[in-house]
DNA sequence: TTTGCCTGTGTAATCGTGTGCACAATTCGT
DNA sequence: ACGAATTGTGCACACGATTACACAGGCAAA
């Protein structure tokens, strides 16, 4: 029972202790199968004994299917999203699917670490990344139809996804900024490679074209608080502005400090700060920021819909929607 | 090359293809093993050709090695680990090692996890949690010692441990409050139930005790913030104190924002607060925690070693002591 | 009693690789 | 030039489970 056993008991080696077949003993492990009660009951009251369970490992093999699911990160420090992450991870947990990580930060050792999950053969690859292209997720997984999280439509009949549309709630928050009185407006995005800032900012910026205004400035950031405070020393100092829409909520964060700090400017008088992502922290007391936020919950129940059809084998490319929503704080 | 095949090639099919047998399929891809090396150059050029890649769960089962660790976490979201999370998961990947994440809140549930986990003969397991005793951890994973991440040494030959060690840091802390003129402390817990905040609760007490002092007020929380917020208006307002020790940076955040907020009170001049872990986002200029600090990258180094030695299979019990040290914010 | 269905169990094949052993072909030493 | 050592490849089995098929026995209907 406790202490150590060097060896895993095998099914043979227990089907001969409780004076069965193996064949048995994996009857007795799977929920309808036809067995007698009796034996099942003695043969898991041996493997009870024994701590014998079935190996996972074995049984993929025979099953094809895994069980194992791929989730491709850019990141798990990043607060917006590890919130998702820890939900997600929790719900596949609840269906006895079990979550890999592939998270990495060069683009060339990330597809490696792709190809190495899928010789695991996993059941399921959820793409949260935006720095992997739909086709290398497909090339990559050709016998795993992959979920990708986009803020476009996909048109491509091997991936589901789900879209990600903010343009109705930047408009709201524009709308509120200029009531305001700004007029200068800048963008800090969060990589210049990244597609999803570039569809970001495009809700924005078409907010303010339905105003005759345009971004006046434009910086580049890494997602990071120091990127934040960094970059947003400059266009305060440099380009003037008044109203600063950030990336996500961590550089909004750190725009906010880098005014407040350095040029002893206030939020929402002196310049507005706006964040995306609507992570926890960013409603904290000393934050409480105005943000572009996304209902998390929301989110990953489309995740979770997607595996089940999928699990269903439903055909068909599957696309899922959602909207962002506005979230006032004092910034903006 | 493109598009969706549903099924992946074996390496029989594989060597029908190459016009050879699939034992030698099979070395082309082992590094060392005699091979022909024009053989081996057809081959894999056959196998680019048509996506092949070894099945890695096949592989597992002969091996007896799945290459697969199991990381027993209480959260995800929680940043105080993410970033421990995070370099950890990128020192594995970098050793051809997948991450699958085991994080849950339930109790019950979490033994369930780590059976089902075990089921997947992961090489490794690493505990970061506070949450399951060793002895659970050696039982269910019976036949691979897992690391266990500690705060005091642990006596079991079949576990390798990391100890952390923070009573001088918290030592040097408590020196610099008390010669502040503070004289009214309160701990603020994580949990009630963790044994690791007893400990650190500890470090603290025998530095006060060195003094002539002790702590006159404890309140637990979860380690959130909100918790932090609100356990601190309590202690402010019901028991007066003039110190707040925190079981961690996120609960320290929220207590100085309550203090500001509700009681109109400033650190450290009115009250003296102190967080525990070190995170990144204690440094943010909107924060400048003091905080008994861990130096994550010493952190995933030894958990990164012991691994090692469990590869190389040297016998006897491990055990690494990390010590913290004192980070100075403007809170204390 | 005979026929036929249903239940419970064992036998053997299968999943896709890795590898010990045997054997042919080639190279080397004297 | 001939035996020995080396190299390259195929055959067959093992890894640990699942499952189609066969079959023995119990029980009900005719």
């Amino acid at each position: 029972m406790s202490g150590m056993n060097r060896r895993r008991i095998t099914s043979k080696e227990l089907a001969k202790l409780a004076g069965v077949s193996s064949a048995t003993v994996s009857r007795a492990f799977s929920p309808d199968s036809r067995i007698g009660s009796a034996t099942r009951d003695r043969i898991l009251a041996v493997a009870r004994e024994h701590g014998y369970q079935p190996n996972a490992i074995a049984r993929s093999l025979n099953n094809q299917r895994s069980r194992l699911v791929a989730l491709v990160v850019n990141a798990i420090g990043n607060p917006c999203e590890a919130e998702e992450q820890q939900l997600l991870v929790h719900r596949l947990q609840a269906r006895q699917l079990l979550p890999i990580i592939l998270c990495c930060a060069d683009h060339a050792d990330r597809l490696q670490l792709m190809r190495l999950a899928s010789t695991y053969q996993v059941d399921h690859v959820v793409v949260f990344s935006d720095m992997v292209s739909m086709q290398d997720a497909v090339d990559i997984f050709h016998t795993t139809k992959p979920i990708i999280v986009s803020f476009e439509p996909l048109e491509n009949e091997n991936v589901s996804s789900i879209r990600i549309d903010g343009s109705a709630a930047a408009d709201e928050i524009i709308d509120k900024i200029v009531r305001d009185g700004k007029k200068r407006f800048a963008y800090l995005a969060g990589t210049n490679s990244s597609w999803i800032d570039k569809l970001r900012r495009k809700w924005f910026a078409d907010a303010l074209a339905k105003r005759g205004l345009a971004f006046e400035a434009q910086a580049f950031g890494d997602y990071s608080y120091d990127s934040g405070f960094k970059e947003a020393v400059l266009l305060l100092h440099r380009d003037k502005v008044d109203a600063i829409i950030c990336g996500n909520d961590v550089m909004a964060i750190g725009a906010r400090d880098a005014a407040r700090r350095v040029l002893g400017r206030n939020t929402p008088d002196d310049i507005a700060i706006v964040g995306q992502d609507g992570i926890a922290m960013a409603a904290w007391d000393c934050n409480d920021l105005t943000t572009l936020s996304l209902d998390h919950t929301a989110f990953i129940d489309a995740v979770v819909e997607l595996i089940e059809r999928h699990d269903a084998e439903i055909e068909g490319p599957h696309n899922i929607t959602l909207t962002c929503a506005a979230r006032w704080g004092s910034t903006a």
